[in-house]
DNA sequence: GTCTATAACGGGATAGAC
DNA sequence: GTCTATCCCGTTATAGAC
């Protein structure tokens, strides 16, 4: 999915993809900040420091740009999945599942930037066919690791039900997250409320 | 909400009325095609067979647009869940609670087409102000409705439990409604699914 | 109210030097 | 690889006739 090859490098292409990764940050930043509509390429190359045409030179056009923000982002995000906190392990079956789907409730401005960003490539992605695929691939991965978490809580679940579950789960914070960022719901009513998704979807996966 | 006035209108008026009507649902079509960021001014005239400079005339920009558009397609899909379908009281609390929150997935294009565009307008509002407080109303009306719904079929809930049920249930159908028009969902699982959860939730407030 | 014609501008994309 | 300068097209919006 990184498009760089994961071998040590050498100065001069750590410099490179040093610059590309600074581009695919400033990106994030100003679709979080203007939508995707929004995204001006000179706007990104002033937030990126750059000229345009550089970016035109590494990403050979909009639409470029776009997909390879999509995958930067759902890397970043599944990144701070796992590393960002190194005691999750410590929290238990439950907890980590919590930790991973209310995740994406905070206002830190890291995380609501890649909820953001998110939220609009996943709705650009109705209209642009060049998008379909990383959101297709990017949803099945998360929905699994959703699903292999709600096992480790709930080990008697049939897999149909556990995928079932991690399916509404992570529908709901998807729709959650649209309605926290658009301002309808406030950031605690969000959480309390996704929280007890996952206790009734938990004592529902319970009795049977 | 609608903008004119609910007297009877003579025949002018009545004109006026029809061509403003048709111009919206107009964009309705074409946002459900192209998004928000794919509405062409000129485009919108040809799909309303009108000039570019009749649509100004009307709506004075492209924000006005948008946000006209926003409050038809809100009311275009209130009202189809109570009038289109007559023999919605004949299904009982839950035959109707069930078919106002599967109502939006089906693939009768005009369905398709509310859907589609009404979450683009949603996604948009994010970064529109103008949008966020017609969003605000239409999300809330609706809640409402399905909390009432969902009181009829289990009245043993408390309020707010009801009410933290609707929430979910809607915000649910939002992140359903992106899987499926992105392509990650095929319909008939994302019905499942929602029908699944409808369960569980009753369950759930049935136990308490 | 509705049209035709056009002004005005924003922004995507490239040429060519370094 | 990176920049400066610029082209040029698509789009929004308006002027003015009917």
């Amino acid at each position: 999915m990184a498009g760089w090859p994961c071998e040590v490098r050498t100065g001069a292409e750590e410099d490179v993809a040093d610059r590309r990764a600074a581009i695919l940050e400033a990106a994030a930043r100003v679709i979080a900040r203007r939508g995707v509509r929004g995204l001006r390429v000179e706007e990104l190359a002033a937030e990126a420091r750059v000229s345009t045409a550089l970016i035109y030179y590494h990403f050979k056009d909009r639409a470029g740009i776009l997909r390879q923000t999509m995958e930067f982002i759902s890397d970043r995000a599944g990144h701070y999945t796992t590393d960002l906190d190194p005691k999750a392990a410590q929290l238990g079956p439950r907890g980590e599942l919590e930790r991973a789907l209310l995740m994406e409730f905070q206002d830190a401005p890291l995380v609501r930037e890649n909820s953001t960003a998110w939220g609009e490539l996943r709705a650009s992605a109705i209209f642009d066919p060049d998008l379909r695929e990383d959101l297709r691939r990017a949803s099945l991965v998360w929905v699994q690791e959703i699903a292999e978490l709600l096992g480790r809580v709930q080990p008697l679940g049939t897999p149909t039900a556990l995928a079932s579950a991690a399916e509404r789960l992570t529908a709901l914070v998807e729709g959650l997250s649209g309605r926290w960022l658009s301002g309808v719901l406030p950031l605690d009513h969000a959480r309390n409320l996704l929280g007890e998704a996952i206790d009734v979807e938990l004592q529902h996966l319970e009795r049977r």
